[in-house]
RNA sequence: GUCCCCAUCGUCUAGCCUGGUCCAGGACACCGGACUUUCACUUCGGCAACAGGGGUUCAAAUCCCCUUGGGGACGCCA
């Protein structure tokens, strides 16, 4: 068994091509076959060199790994043409002079009469040869119902009237990405095509190339495509799409590939998989044919998990550079992973960690004046301040100890533990919600906790 | 418009092939309770679906047909 994933230069690795990139992998690695990636670069306009990097990246980062080296369609063109002017010798392809625009008026023109825009077949029988501006077209078969059992659809058939002769090399030279395709997986021996479900129209195409070469038809599976909220085809305005912009989101590589293989995939109840369990489970068989809408919560929860999962060490490394690009500062590596202890049940992503964690490295937190105004007044400062002396006589101070402490002092003072608790909150983080005290104090030591404890007596709006 | 595909809780899905074990199971989200000095975690409980209509059958979420709804494709883009 022989897969490929084949993106297109065009823009960086979006969700849903990670999915089918994912499927293609899992399902090879399942088989012990090869999976392997060709880069689709013969749109020359809008193939950029940035993209092919970005999406190598993306892949890299997500685990994906291929087979061999990346193969580039482009540099294949040679090969195409070959093809094409076989197909052209054995006449099941014809050159076609038909200038472009003519086409596309007649296109529109069907199209607003409520018909199929198809191109009407004038040169098919006319015996041209090239010339400047002509493309080669691909003589379709008439009358013939084509079809394939699709390894996750099941049987689909279409008339081939339905389709028309499509350009396989065009006027520039270069071949069209129908052909490209087909001349590709058929000299790569790709043996299984897992592909968007957008591509279901250009399979029987395909297969009648295949037939028309002589050759040996693969094997195709189409999956459906991942949806927005408001169930239409997913894109920017449903936010981010690019794998890469998880990434920076804070979200971990097994959290993504876990969401997109149960976005579509299922394995009974289990919600829970390491890319390694995936590839022993891995079957086109439970992949659902419905289209599936992207839900961010579900990927939190996900990546929540799996944060959770991580070791702290490990964590606190990819917190770190959230945390750097606010220009703070580590004192120690260790410091680092304590931080990461306390604050990795508290969020989503690490770019939220990262946030939570923050006040831990400024020299003095900002405090929240909306809070400072209800929390810092006049009486809880007072009990600010007394604590701040006990604090500085016992700086040794065990979590028991610290615990009755506070509680003695409500008692004393006839007031709820909140009311002595979230002032020195916001003292040392300058927010009401955090970790918890006494390991935030463990963490700050007595000389850090004195300093933001005065900040906090001397807080004015 | 034409062709193709799809249809179980708000969402992801199990079950459908091989009808009865399903007054439909799990997960996310949501809503309550417990825990708690905050936030969170954890934990217990709850809400919530077989799109509609016809068949077939003793029996249909499961098989067939129609309707409706949704998606995709119709490029000298990929």
């Amino acid at each position: 068994m022989i897969t490929r994933f084949a993106p297109s230069p065009t823009g960086h690795l979006h969700i849903g091509g990670a999915r089918t990139a994912l499927f293609n992998y899992l399902l090879a690695r399942n088989q012990g076959g090869q999976f392997i990636l060709r880069i689709e670069d013969t749109d020359v306009q809008r193939s950029k060199d940035e993209y092919t990097g970005a999406i190598l990246d993306a892949l890299t980062w997500l685990g994906l790994t291929w087979d061999g080296q990346p193969v580039f369609q482009k540099a294949r063109a040679g090969l195409h043409r070959e093809y094409v002017q076989k197909l052209l010798d054995t006449g099941k392809a014809y050159w076609c002079h038909c200038p472009p625009e003519e086409i596309e008026a007649k296109r529109q023109e069907a199209l607003a009469r409520g018909g199929k825009p198809r191109y009407g077949g004038r040169c098919r029988e006319l015996g041209l040869g090239p010339a400047p501006g002509a493309a080669v077209r691909f003589k379709c078969p008439h009358s013939q119902s084509v079809g394939w059992k699709d390894l996750i659809k099941g049987r689909i058939v279409i008339d081939s009237q339905e389709l028309d002769d499509l350009v396989l090399l065009r006027a520039d030279g270069f071949p069209t990405y129908n052909l490209a395709v087909v001349i590709d997986d058929l000299t790569m021996n790709i043996t299984h095509i897992i592909r968007g479900d957008d591509h279901v129209s250009n399979t029987p195409r395909q297969i009648l190339l295949y037939q028309a070469l002589g050759v040996q038809v693969p094997q195709f599976g189409h999956v459906p495509m991942i949806l927005g909220k408001d169930k239409s085809r997913l894109s920017k305005r449903h936010g981010a799409t690019s794998v890469m912009a998880y990434k920076e989101m804070g979200y971990l590589p097994e959290a993504l590939n876990n969401y997109l293989a149960r976005l579509g995939w299922s394995h009974g109840d289990q919600e829970i998989f390491s890319l390694k369990e995936m590839v022993e489970l891995f079957s086109l068989k439970q992949v659902g044919k419905a289209a599936s809408v992207f839900n961010p919560d579900k990927l939190n929860w996900l990546n929540a998990h799996y944060i959770k999962e991580t070791p702290l060490e490990t964590l606190g490394q990819l917190i770190w550079p959230y945390l750097a690009a606010r220009d703070l500062i580590c004192p120690n590596p260790d410091y680092l992973i304590k931080v990461a202890a306390t604050v990795r049940e508290r969020g989503k992503t690490l770019a939220e960690l990262a946030d939570k964690a923050e006040f831990y490295f400024l020299s003095l937190p900002k405090i929240d004046s909306t809070e400072a105004q209800k929390l810092l007044t006049p009486d809880n400062l007072a009990n600010l301040k007394e604590l701040g002396l006990e604090l500085a006589q016992n700086p040794g101070l065990t979590h028991e100890a610290f615990d009755s402490l506070i509680q003695n002092m409500a008692q004393k003072k006839n007031v709820r533990i909140g009311a002595i608790a979230q002032p020195l909150r916001l003292a040392l983080t300058g927010r009401t919600a955090s970790p918890g005290l006494f390991e935030i104090m463990e963490i700050l030591g007595p000389d850090n906790i004195q300093k933001r404890l005065n900040a906090a007596l001397e807080w004015t709006s």
